[in-house]
RNA sequence: GCCUGGGUGGCGGAAUAGGUAGACGCAAGGGACUUAAAAUCCCUCGGUCCUUAGUGGCUGUACGAGUUCGAUUCUCGUCCCAGGCACCA
């Protein structure tokens, strides 16, 4: 018998094979069907993950899959390179930015090539080239004369102590993650991507979407958010100006008896102008613009708010509203004004209890009463009207109609449509990002760097200061610039850099042609690849990099750079890796082993009880991490990747178990035995391709089992990517051949056995390609296992000789027999009935009726 | 609060155009081989009951109803868990 199954060895051999003929080198081949599968490229943080590594084997064996199966498959890998990490551990280790990324990259992309995966390294991107990212500059270049991109003045999170501006990731609970100081607001001119102008697009859309989860779906229309009300104008007393509020319960305005602005609402500061109010209203505005808004912390907060010293007048009842301005009514959404209705929306009703404002009920629940002194919370359900002139006695859902249109002939109002969506901020105060192409003249305000200057170069010689503030304003070689337009040569350029995930919005269209330098990627090879068939990634990326990926792909349209508008055609989302935890009430988190095994479990260090023992995210802090680099050494890329996969389905968590690993190592090693014990016999003969009928009647079932295995394998990828029933199949065969002997071998039954071991080896092929391509030349084959077709199954194979037919009794099992194919359905039942097991239970009683369900199953009711 | 998912043995998970619940694997127990161990191979494995140990009876897919000859699967209600959104007027 052949050695012991040494993984380290084949697996070492066969990725260098592979890596020195590029065999997952791929072109455009306009007579081939293209199929690009692509997972979300990571970022280098300095070590792959688990979590990394069951997302690119998913893929892998759909790529795989895939090219088997004839697709002419691009399955490319890169890396999203710029963002905060990177000037983080530059400053804490002393190094750069741009130092510590490409050496993470360097480990990265060894890691990755050790699990075998089969990525066409030749297309790799890094983001923060200037060959990339110039394109980015361009592109912004085309949105911001085409209005797509703009500046306006926006609040950003702002440590005073440490003189930078903070991500919403790092203030804790209000503070700086650095300093611990309070975090404050404050406004800055930032530019933002008008995505607002595709919300409805991009919600429509979400509909013919047939190939992402519905999960994914619906978390995008929740953020797009529309919702269908009117608006409405209230005039103000004394007054030449009106407030324009969003409502969508324009029902309930005969009970609206306050007025409700933002702080940020440019009228708040005109009507208080020069009143005795005034001071009042400036200390409660200052105070909420300090506020963290963004946070989680806002839902607790009180509702509270300032009476600007206006009042404005009810269109419809003529009732005199004082004008507010509060701290739940948000500029960003509708028109930054809320018509409080406080008997029916629970935030005005606490406003008016807190003020002692008047509360009017214009809708009560069908068959109840509500009244207004003695109810202690809103009623916003459904109901009829009262209180509302001829409104009365409708539903209230047809007032919401019958009213709208009252407001639409009076000129009072109109219908309109409010999205949550916000327009996508992108100016980011940091060194490790694309450069925004902008100048600042003073003569000429904001002007674009021309084309032809492109690209603006993230100078890489900065130095990054200790509490994060970015460089580049200080970097005066870089900041200092002429004026396109005038000349000028105090001009300043743009320091800020865009968000991270610009580079993630269109970095699939740039895998089609990563080394074109005529635009941002080949029209042709675009037009080939694209869009994208099959997409992978984790599901913390649902919303934003979804959206925004949809988002630019329909700028592009727009520009007419490319013809489809949605990138991502399918779509997978893979769960979590979690992993077993165990907290000591003494010693905190500890590694699974420091504990005592069983029911009650122990600490061993001290004895204690432990408090948590459940399955979680994997993470540092709670010790339950696993190193896929210990993996490899100790099993190989083939056992991980066949865990991942067989642990459970893809797009649920998968719990990790040392054991289980185990389990996979075993299998693989089963199959390692069995092709070897065979080896010798089969190794001579030509794979068996006859029919099932040419067979001795005792091989048949191996054969048939052979097709059955490959119609389940093919159908659990094809149709759902279940890889773990996938797997388990093939487990069964192996099972199955098991318990044969080769010895008193025929030609016959040596060419079957050798489609047997064929079969298996080329069905895990895309799982565990180390060993199947090991096996495979060891047949006596000279081209890659990659290279062979996906075994077809037999349709004669899966017909059935015989069917088992069960018998129930009331529904319940009472009796199995076999019959021919062939058997009418009254001759089952006659056998049914005359059964000797059935006979005991239905001697003496009546049978009321008798179910046959076609060659499958009889149900006798008593 | 709203929107998604989900709840099946000791564990990961199978099985849904309604038709044998628990495939496959892990763990556990027993046995074979061995001087011994590892490895390997074979058997048992939801619970429970039996003067007949069986192709046995009852029970069992979070809980409670319903539809049906028949429900893990469909409908309604309840509870619990996970994820997302959240002062959105």
């Amino acid at each position: 018998m052949k050695e012991r199954y040494i993984p380290e060895e084949i697996e070492t051999k066969w990725q260098a094979s592979w890596e020195l003929s590029k065999i997952y080198k791929v072109t455009e081949d306009f007579n081939k069907k293209k199929y690009y599968l692509l997972e979300m490229f990571p970022y280098p943080s300095g070590k792959i993950h688990i979590g990394h590594v069951r997302n690119y084997t998913i893929g892998d064996v759909v790529a795989r899959y895939k090219h088997m199966r004839g697709f002419n498959v691009l399955h490319p890998m890169g890396w999203d390179a710029f963002g905060m990490p990177a000037e983080n551990a530059a400053i804490a280790n002393r190094t750069h930015p741009a130092r510590w990324t490409y050496s993470n990259i360097d480990a990265m992309r060894n890691q990755l090539k050790k699990m075998g995966f089969s990525y066409d390294w030749d297309r790799e991107i890094t983001t923060c080239r200037p060959e990339y990212y110039r394109w980015e500059q361009w592109l912004f270049l085309k949105m911001y004369e085409n209005g797509m991109a703009y500046r306006k003045e926006s609040y950003v999170n702002w440590c005073e102590p440490c003189q930078t501006v903070l991500a919403n990731e790092q203030v804790e609970a209000g503070l700086c993650w650095r300093c611990s100081n309070p975090v404050r607001q404050k406004k800055l001119s930032q530019w933002f991507f008008k995505i607002t102008d595709f919300a409805e697009d991009l919600l429509i859309h979400c509909d013919l979407l047939p190939g992402w989860p519905e999960k994914v779906v619906a978390m995008q229309k929740n953020w797009i958010g529309k919702s269908a009300g009117a608006e409405i104008r209230f005039r103000i007393e004394n007054s030449t100006e009106d407030i324009v509020v969003f409502t969508t319960r324009q029902d309930t305005i005969f009970g609206a008896t306050f007025m409700c602005l933002a702080p940020e609402h440019p009228l708040v500061q005109k009507l208080s102008k020069g009143t005795s109010f005034e001071s009042a209203v400036n200390v409660f505005v200052e105070r909420i613009l300090m506020q963290d808004r963004s946070g989680k912390e806002m839902e607790s907060y009180e509702k509270e708010g300032v009476f600007t010293g206006s009042w404005c007048i009810n269109p419809m009842t003529g009732r005199r509203m004082p004008i507010y301005t509060a701290n739940f009514a948000l500029m960003g959404y509708g028109t930054g004004a809320v018509m409080s209705v406080p008997a029916h929306d629970q935030r005005d009703f606490d406003f008016a209890r807190k003020y002692n404002l008047d509360i009017v009920v214009v809708v009560k629940p069908e068959g109840s009463d509500l009244d207004s002194f003695s109810m202690t919370e809103a009623y916003p359900g459904e109901g009829i009207m009262v209180n509302s002139g001829a409104f009365n006695g409708l539903r209230n859902t047809e007032a919401l109609e019958s009213i709208a249109d009252y407001l639409e002939a009076n000129n009072l109002g109109k219908r309109t449509v409010s999205f949550r969506l916000r327009d996508w901020g992108i100016s980011r105060q940091r060194y490790w990002g694309t450069p925004i192409p902008m100048i600042h003249c003073d003569s000429c305000g904001v002007v674009p760097v021309p084309e032809s200057d492109l690209p603006i170069i993230l100078p890489e010689d900065a130095d990054l200061q200790e509490g994060g503030q970015s460089p580049l304003p200080m970097l005066e070689y870089f900041k200092k610039t002429k004026c396109p337009k005038c000349g000028n040569s105090s001009a300043r350029r743009e320091t800020d850099t865009m968000d991270t995930f610009v580079e993630s919005s269109w970095y699939f269209q740039r895998y089609c042609s990563p080394d074109y330098y005529e635009g941002m990627f080949d029209p042709a090879a675009d037009n080939y690849w694209m869009p994208v068939d099959q997409y992978i990634g984790g599901v913390e990326h649902a919303i934003l990099h979804l959206l925004y990926s949809r988002y630019f792909t329909r700028v592009l349209n727009v520009f007419r750079l490319v013809s489809y508008k949605e990138p991502f055609t399918h779509l997978l989302t893979q769960g979590m890796v979690c992993k077993e935890t165990v907290l000591c009430p003494e010693h905190g988190f500890l590694f699974p082993e420091e504990a005592t095994e069983g029911k009650d479990r122990k600490c061993k260090l001290c004895g204690n009880l432990i408090e948590i023992g459940r399955v979680e995210k994997m993470s540092k802090s709670k010790k339950n991490v696993v190193d896929p680099s210990t993996l490899l050494t100790k099993y190989g890329a083939d056992t991980t990747r066949l865990f991942c996969l067989f642990a459970s389905p893809p797009e649920r968590s998968l719990e990790w178990s040392e054991q289980g690993v185990e389990g996979s190592f075993r299998f693989l090693n089963r199959i390692w035995r069995l092709a070897h014990a065979w080896m010798p016999y089969i190794k001579y003969v030509s794979t068996f391709d006859g029919e099932i009928d040419d067979l001795e009647p005792d091989l048949r079932g191996v054969y048939k089992k052979i097709h059955q295995t490959i119609f389940k394998v093919t159908t659990d990828i094809e149709d759902r990517f279940h890889f773990n029933t996938a797997i388990s199949a093939v487990m069964e065969l192996v099972n199955m051949l098991h318990g044969f002997q080769i010895e008193d071998w025929s030609i016959q039954k040596t060419s079957l056995f050798r489609q047997a071991i064929e079969t298996v080896i080329l069905l895990l092929s895309p799982v565990t390609p180390h060993i199947s391509e090991e096996i495979w030349f060891e047949l006596g084959n000279e081209t890659s296992i990659y290279e062979a077709s996906w075994p077809k199954h037999s349709e004669s194979a899966l017909i059935k000789d015989t069917l088992l037919v069960v018998v129930q009794i009331n529904g319940k099992l009472r009796s199995k027999f076999i019959v021919t194919p062939d058997t009418e359905d009254e001759a089952i039942k006659e056998k049914a009935l005359s059964d000797e097991r059935i006979q005991k239970f239905i001697s003496g009683k009546t049978v009321k009726k008798v179910v046959v369900v076609q060659k499958k199953l009889v149900n006798i009711v008593l």
